[in-house]
DNA sequence: AGGTGTGCCT
């Protein structure tokens, strides 16, 4: 390299350092392609490096930079197949590292970090992996060495996870880590318990981690608990660990502690992202403050799908299912675009609110304007919208011709439509083709003995319970949670142990009272509630 | 001569 190119290299280096957008960027790499100097591989590392780091990589851009070299580095396939895990692109990445192989490169232990991290959903290929690792010498190295922790961990393989964190010798406090997340992964929640204890170093990525398994593991106590505890320690909680604690709260209807955290973002001018701000949306929409979840939304910079579908499902929960319809339009006039649990949320609004012709619609759209196959979930709801709506022979037709096989939550809205319409023997009927395919989970018996009831045929209420009694069967108790003075209380259906029971008891016959006068007031009978 | 990475997040 001639000492002309070498200092015009230098000069757009030290621009480089300044850069901050992406245009800037490639105005500097025209420079330096104009002036040759991307033949210097140095040069041509610190242009790729610049876009692995930018969170706005524009990759096929970069990729077409990294083709065009003449000279290629280990650091430059390094932090090309970097650039591809980052994007989440596993299957482009691993193939670079194998025409790397192929180029006659040595993959070094920063190629494992990548490697591994793209190993995460393909076993055979993370196995493949690991015996490089092997043949290469790198196993005992402790960054390859705890991105093979977690890749075991992560496939729930313990057993090779955690002779690997026997062996080594080395740990620290992200080896740790990687094995609780295991831990948590295979349901072993003492077990990840115990090593958090244990561990001689946790900082807060350690404490969220085990916050956040907790949630997964539907220990929402537990949870805010260990986020109490996790201040006590005098660690400021982050971003992961606020993002668990408001999942545990909107579990547990916990609005206090939410609000808490809330505030402490306030206060602290920790700003509302994506993940965030759906969390609290979420959060408040559970605990039953519609209007908040509402205003922190429209706080929200940038609203992407997940806030949208929080919600649109948080406002049909409340009942207001034409906001919800007509926040999915907005949704679409902002040319964000729904995923299939959006699509759920909103046929379930529809179904609340009798909407068939529009819930059909947006059925229908789902597949034609947005290429989403409706799943086994959509067919249920759209049973639910017609037998809702008395519409019986349309929801059996679909039953019928949906091209995938019914499961039992499509044939407990199809039987819930029977009982709400008085018709006990289509009902009957597909309770019994239910019990032969295997398909009666609990809560079908439960919705048979409910229909007898309603058509006061008790004798068979009897015989239905009895045989829920010799199958075993024993539905989980319903059961909801409130929050009373920052304490909250859980409420078991047939549970009589809470203090004021007598009062609870007034207040809901209190409340039974004025629906059934509502009814009376209404004429048309029991058709929406039930 | 000079730069890279691992664990937690709706």
């Amino acid at each position: 390299m001639s000492g002309r190119y070498v200092k015009a290299s230098q000069r757009c280096l030290s621009l480089l350092d300044q850069c901050r957008t992406m245009s800037q960027i490639k105005q500097i790499q025209s420079h330096l392609i104009v002036s040759a100097t991307l033949s210097d591989p140095f040069a041509a590392g610190k242009i790729i490096s610049f876009f692995a780091v930018s969170s706005n990589a524009d990759v096929s851009h970069v990729y077409k930079l990294f083709l065009s070299l003449q000279h290629r580095t280990t650091f430059i396939w390094n932090t090309m197949i970097r650039v591809f895990v980052d994007k989440n692109e596993n299957a482009t990445a691993l193939s670079l590292y194998k025409n790397m192989l192929q180029s006659g490169f040595l993959p070094n232990n920063y190629t494992f970090s990548f490697v591994l991290r793209a190993c995460t959903e393909n076993s055979s290929l993370g196995l493949a992996s690991h015996a490089q690792v092997i043949k290469l010498g790198w196993e005992s190295y402790d960054f390859v060495l705890n991105g093979l922790i977690h890749l075991y961990a992560n496939w729930s393989s313990m057993e090779a996870a955690r002779k690997l964190f026997d062996v080594s010798t080395d740990r620290d406090v992200i080896t740790w880590t990687a094995l609780i997340n295991g831990y948590v992964k295979s349901g072993h929640a003492e077990l990840a318990r115990e090593l958090f204890d244990q561990m001689p170093e946790r900082n807060a990525v350690s404490w969220s981690a085990m916050i956040t398994g907790y949630v997964h593991m539907g220990m929402f106590r537990q949870a805010l608990e260990l986020f109490n505890d996790m201040q006590l320690s005098g660690l400021h909680p982050n971003h992961a660990g606020m993002v668990g604690a408001l999942c545990a709260c909107a579990s547990l209807g916990s609005l206090d502690h939410g609000r808490w955290i809330h505030t402490y973002m306030d206060r602290n001018g920790i700003e509302l992202d994506r993940v965030l701000g759906t969390a609290l949306v979420d959060m408040y929409a559970k605990c039953g403050c519609i209007e908040i979840a509402c205003s922190v939304f429209e706080k929200m910079p940038d609203k992407d799908v997940f806030a949208f579908t929080s919600l649109i499902s948080g406002l049909a929960n409340h009942g207001r299912s034409a906001d919800a319809i007509q926040l999915f339009a907005r949704m679409q006039s902002e040319e964000v675009i729904p995923n299939e649990v959006t699509f759920i949320s909103v046929l379930n609004a529809c179904s609340r609110m009798g909407m068939v012709d529009e819930g059909l619609r947006i059925f229908n759209c789902m597949s034609v304007v947005y290429g989403i196959e409706p799943g086994v979930q959509h067919y249920g709801c759209l049973v639910d919208l017609l037998g809702r709506a008395g519409l019986l022979e349309e929801a059996k037709r679909l039953v019928r011709e949906m091209p995938m096989e019914p499961d039992s939550y499509v044939l407990g809205a199809l039987l819930n439509s029977c009982r709400v319409h008085g018709d006990v023997e289509l009902g009957k009927e597909m309770v019994e083709s239910l019990v032969e395919r295997g398909l009666d989970h609990d809560g079908v018996h439960v919705l048979l003995s409910n229909m007898y009831a309603s058509s006061n045929r008790w004798d068979r209420v009897v015989k239905v319970r009895e045989e829920m009694g010799a199958k075993k069967f024993r539905k989980e108790p319903g059961c909801s949670l409130i929050e009373i003075g920052g304490r909250v209380s859980e409420f078991v259906a047939g549970d009589m142990s809470y203090l004021l029971v007598e009062e609870v008891m007034l207040v809901s016959l209190g409340i039974d009272n004025h629906l059934k006068f509502l009814l009376l007031d209404d004429g048309n009978s029991n058709s929406n509630i039930c």
